[in-house]
DNA sequence: ATGGTTATTGGAACCGGTTCCATAATTTGA
DNA sequence: TCAAATTATGGAACCGGTTCCAATAACCAT
């Protein structure tokens, strides 16, 4: 209906008839098979461009057995952190020939599951996942087919599987802590829903920890993980009477906007008036007024990592080790000492 | 090597032999064909179900010749906007049982015609483009395989491709005239990379046609595309003997929330002292201090539109139409209103 | 009972590369 | 000069669902 010009179907075998040569011939070819003659390969080659052929990836994938993709299921893709760290993946599998395919839950485990399966089905062969918290159907899914997949953003995958990532508990401790050793001993935590996220749980855990290490006192502040969020629950904070601390740690840098904004409509200056500390450095935060200071997540080199190990398992059938990144501080501008006041 | 268990591979040769019925019956089944026996599909989903039995994507793919795949080529996932567009795409294709294969050209038109061609080899079905500018051999290839593709973020495609997006021309040429009706005749404009970008030469393009008939003076800021470029360019502008204007009008939000912080460096309010306009509407516009004015990119609808019309023409032959979205200024405190003063 | 449907199912052909095995051609070695 | 390699190539079988056509069974109205 939409082509009533050519010859049927272009396919090997009809490239083989037109060049001379067999279909095997043809593959070998299109495969960069060292066994073909230099003149053969060239006159292939001509006939190929010649006839515009492009290979039936389909086909293709029937015979190998492979379909070089890998899927991933982010909550959203509206964050730009998970969209870094979808962009590393995209690069280093690029370089491989492997396609990224990519699918969100919304942060909802049934709808993980829901989209891991389609990915499959629609010819992932391994996958990569958010957290390390999972549907338990999810898990028989992946043990029953075998499919390789990796637990990101957190250090220890569950229930066998392997993780890269950093660890959020022990960062949440090592942010309060580093508040408290500049003398913030009272603490305001925003963080965003620990429904259906255990990054932010296991972040609010650490903090926890390092509150009762330091024997600081900390405040904590659920609210949507976005800017408005940020702000709103600024708002909150300032309005208190008993003002709960002088220093107000935000799980993540989208919140830290918010507060920086909310600050400064109400005359409060960072750092001194209130220091601010955040989680992810941000493309803006070393921009900031003030620069805002903050922990750097290694999301770019975690990409490369999981792409690497997913394909070295994919290719060289090479176990996925779990990995665990570091992530420092950034020490910049918004976080005031208050030692020896 | 893995699995020395099982009795070689499970397919629906193998169903048909443990259930009693034929490869035609299974695969009615799998395909939910009405013409099954209610007694008959209770079983095989059994069967199914107690096998553990996943069907193979790749001949599927190859019996139907569909692979339900559509691909993407953005220039960066790293930039909130493209990301807040691929999310709209994938939450529309999910629905369909479609998925979203991506890939990244850094902006580079060689790059891209790589990529999509890869996309193609690894069983995209139909393609997305950015901006309406693209390789001659990409265009070529398309038209050869006949592979549906638009051009997305502009309203004219190149070369009959449709295109669903926004008129980037008017729009600048409307961010200028607002500029003008508040009485700013003097605007300094901030902009990405002119190179290889397309949707940004027309926004400068629409500005100065605005500027020309407004009256008004122009000023053109190239810089990168990030937090830091904003910044710098304002501290250039700042820096300026000759104050070239009360307004600066960056072509991108990211830019402006460089600019907005390098003002608040600078001691210089916003709006009193600066007027300041943005493009795109990101999330935080709503809650700087002040609150952006900006002009507000229609991506989600942009996302949904593409999807929907790259399904219709694959599932349905629709021919796909150029859309042309239109956006509005969004109105909000940075830009000062001279008239009358 | 009879011709004609309608509801189900069996099964082979097919989709289009890939790959292994056999064959043929050319070279190497002793 | 003959056997053993080495190099190229042909070709059929195969990957695993899907689909079309034929076949059987059950059902209907006259």
């Amino acid at each position: 209906m939409e082509e009533p010009s050519g010859t049927k179907k272009l396919g090997v075998r009809a490239l083989a008839k037109m060049t001379g040569y067999s279909t095997g011939t043809i593959s070998r070819v299109l495969n960069n098979s060292a066994l073909v003659n230099k003149d053969t390969r060239r006159q292939v080659l001509e006939a190929i461009e010649k006839a515009g052929y492009t290979r039936n990836p389909a086909a293709r994938a029937l015979a190998t057995q492979r379909t070089k993709t890998i899927g991933a299921v982010v909550p959203t893709l509206a964050h730009s952190i998970f969209a870094r760290f979808l962009n590393a993946i995209e690069q280093e599998l690029a370089g491989q020939g492997y396609a990224l395919v990519i699918a969100t839950s919304g942060g909802d485990a049934e709808a993980e599951e829901r989209r891991a399966r389609e990915l499959v089905d629609l010819g992932a062969e391994g996958l990569i996942l958010s957290g390390a918290e999972h549907n338990m159907a999810l898990l028989e899914f992946l043990a029953a087919g075998n499919i390789p997949a990796i637990c990101t953003s957190v250090c220890e995958g569950q229930d066998g599987l392997p993780a890269i990532g950093y660890d959020n508990a022990a960062l949440g401790e090592k942010a309060l802590r580093f508040l408290a050793s500049r003398g913030h001993d009272n603490v305001s935590v925003i963080h965003g829903p620990t429904e259906n996220n255990d990054r932010t749980r296991l972040r609010i855990d650490g903090v926890l920890a390092g509150a009762k290490e330091a024997g600081a006192e900390v405040h904590l502040f659920e609210t949507s993980l976005d800017v408005a969020g940020g702000a709103s629950s600024a708002a909150n904070i300032f309005a208190l009477k008993r003002q709960p601390g002088s220093a107000v740690l935000c799980l993540s840098d989208v919140l830290a906007l918010g507060v920086l904004f909310e600050a400064g409509r109400h005359g409060i200056a960072v750092p001194q008036d209130l220091s601010l500390m955040g989680f992810d450095d941000l493309d803006w935060a070393a921009h900031s007024v003030p620069p805002l200071t903050t922990i750097r997540l290694p999301t770019a080199r975690m990409g490369t990592s999981v792409a690497k190990a997913l394909m070295g398992r994919l290719d060289a059938a090479k176990e996925i080790e779990t990995l665990r990144l570091d992530a420092e501080i950034v020490e910049r501008g918004s976080v005031a000492d208050l030692r020896g006041r």
